[in-house]
DNA sequence: AAACATTTGTGATATGATGTACAAGGGTGA
DNA sequence: TCACCCTTGTACATCATATCACAAATGTTT
């Protein structure tokens, strides 16, 4: 990385980009011209170059980038490894059906196991083993930075285990309001506030 | 609505705002000042108030804010009426996952009905009917602007014909980048995306 | 009732993001 | 090999957002 002040703005864009660019992979596209990609995925080519100058220098000029090692500079030099340990916490409902939603394995990791509180769902589920959270600390993988939390209760307490643990990223499903100290990120995905943005946005077109 | 010209970067924080009010209502406090409510939603006050200040003067000085009336300017004037008409298209295992997951019923409204193109998938799912796609314009309810977008396949497809029949804002639990005209707002809700991103930011740190 | 202690709402300012314009330099074809 | 064309990467200008600082207004206390 050249530089390790990246903006904020830019940091969601890279997974915008990443995702275009493997499909445009997959459909046998061998370079693209930054032009071309903005149209793709609507964002301004001016934006895009920026957005990939805070990386390096990764393209050629009169020429465009080449897409196969531009998913290569996006998965090593940003640590997308395909291997990203991940945990879940809570699985009931929600938790099971990302389970088996398990779209990610092999893009941007797997899900190596699970915790719950309720003995009733510790065993095996889709796969993948569950045990109780109390355990977490002899179960936790060794490198597992990133928790995907779906608990339906006592979600702060629960988060405050996982940072103890050492768990720096997480992605809450809970409709919650967690806190958590400088250094551990959250990222909060609630279909309920954003189908409330929606309606804002909507009735104010 | 004070003026038309609300920035978009507050509209992403009506629901938390929204979100934070209704428990600490629930909590039983009756009013609150911008600073409480800042280290609650760790946003700084000062922001807090410049974005309630778009809808009007909502608190008192050398008082603070009314959490009950606030809560009812949010609902009624930001238009979160809790009866607002959802579709849910496709579904799939992720649809009927959402559908069970309903927690937004009398939150920001319900799933009135779904659709879907398996023929397999036609009937009575969680107490919710589901049509078959082609019928969409006959099952529609006639005031549903919103729709979730949970297919696996023919999302673009599957899109235009949802703004053809008049749908203005949808959520896109698709991994497929889609595209609408002005007029239309999509926000993607896209698990592999949020993990990509919080991957990037904790390497970033 | 008057003085005081608070907290709001908002101009002014600083920071951050986006868009414009163009120099630099590699690719392409004669 | 050389000249031309094209696209990148970035300085500069513009726009959007967040923060600061404080006057105005209200509740509270004496």
């Amino acid at each position: 990385m050249k530089q390790n002040k990246v903006p904020k703005a830019t940091l969601q864009r890279y997974p915008i980009y990443l995702k275009a660019l493997r499909k445009l992979h997959h459909m046998g596209v061998e370079r693209i011209m930054s032009r071309e990609l903005g149209n793709f995925v609507d964002i301004e080519s001016t934006t895009i170059r920026r957005d990939f100058s805070f990386i390096g220098s990764l393209g050629k000029q009169g020429y465009g980038y080449d897409v196969a090692s531009l998913i290569e500079v996006f998965n090593g030099q940003l640590g997308v490894n395909f291997d990203e340990k991940l945990i879940l916490v809570g699985a009931g409902n929600l938790g099971r059906a990302l389970m088996n939603y398990n779209r990610w394995n092999h893009v941007v990791g797997e899900i190596v196991c699970a915790f719950d509180t309720d003995n009733d769902k510790i065993g095996t589920l889709s796969e993948v083993p569950v045990y109780h959270l109390r355990d977490l600390k002899q179960y936790l993988p060794k490198d597992c930075r990133i928790a995907i939390l779906t608990v339906s209760g006592n979600a702060q307490e629960t988060v405050d285990l996982l940072i103890e643990a050492g768990i720096v990223g997480i992605v809450n499903f809970t409709h919650e309001h967690i806190q958590a100290p400088k250094g551990v990120i959250i990222r909060t995905v609630d279909v309920v506030s954003t189908i409330q943005e929606l309606i804002f946005q909507v009735n104010n077109f």
